[in-house]
DNA sequence: AACAAGCCCAACCGCCGGTCT
DNA sequence: TAGACCGGCGGTTGGGCTTGT
């Protein structure tokens, strides 16, 4: 593995203890962010890119190691029928989880296995869930303040708000409520209402039977509670 | 025990969008 | 306004490890 250089000297593959520490130093004293300036700053000969992904996917504090959960695994589910490849979107909702790290998971678990997309009905799905995002944004941008517009940019990308059909979605979007949603406790709320359906024997893939009236919308209400 | 196949995951690559000059 | 730069994202690859035969 040594001598791995790039083509502007930067070495590549597998990095050592030793960068390692030189990275979190840099990041200890500088903050996230510069990536560009690591090599000049630190002694690493890593380019920025290498620097940022080796901090975002292994070094950050608070990331999870380990087998995801079935409740993780149901939130990416969840998600990915909601989003397809969006990996840095679905991690937000997997506190400790990085893109890679579900984007690897999915591919081998899921992919291979045909499981449990139906395009067709997902993309029937994805149709909704744009033109109800597209009502709100007509609502929300037409009459409010910026930091109504960055509640309403959070409030869109949360799971319930997809996972409900389009009436009830653009009610409680745009009063200006101060309460910012916390991805952690929307993972939670994922977490639990994934384990109403899968302890009740709900899952059978109703969420893709999305061309009529939601049949199990009172369980996901009852499952869902708004938290903002 | 040896080999093959499959799995897992760290890391790289190319592209894109935002920002700066 | 255009080009350069940078950070972020999704796709892909390659090597080590595990499991099956």
């Amino acid at each position: 593995m040594m001598g791995w250089r790039g083509a502007q000297g930067w070495r590549k593959g597998p990095w050592t203890p030793a960068e390692d520490k030189l990275l979190m130093e840099f990041v200890a004293l500088h903050g996230e962010g510069r990536w560009s300036s690591v090599a000049g700053c630190s002694g690493l000969k890593r380019n920025g890119k290498s620097c940022r992904l080796r901090w975002v996917n292994y070094l950050r504090p608070g990331l999870k190691k380990g087998q995801l959960s079935p409740q993780e695994e149901g939130i990416i589910i969840e998600l990915h029928a909601l989003w397809g490849n969006k990996w840095s979107t679905i991690a937000r909702y997997l506190p400790g989880r990085t893109d890679n790290e579900i984007k690897n998971y999915w591919r081998t678990h899921f992919k291979k296995k045909g499981m449990p997309l139906q395009n067709d009905k997902k993309q029937t799905y994805d149709a909704k869930f744009r033109y109800n995002q597209d009502q709100k944004v007509q609502i929300t941008m037409s009459n409010t303040t910026s930091s109504e517009s960055e509640v309403y940019d959070r409030v869109t990308e949360l799971p319930q708000a997809a996972l409900q059909e389009t009436s009830d979605l653009t009610c409680q979007v745009a009063t200006g409520g101060q309460q910012q949603p916390n991805p952690c406790v929307m993972a939670q709320d994922v977490a639990r209402w994934w384990d109403t359906v899968f302890e009740d024997g709900l899952w059978s893939g109703f969420v893709w039977n999305l061309d009529q009236d939601h049949p199990n919308q009172d369980v996901m209400e009852q499952s869902f509670s708004p938290c903002f």
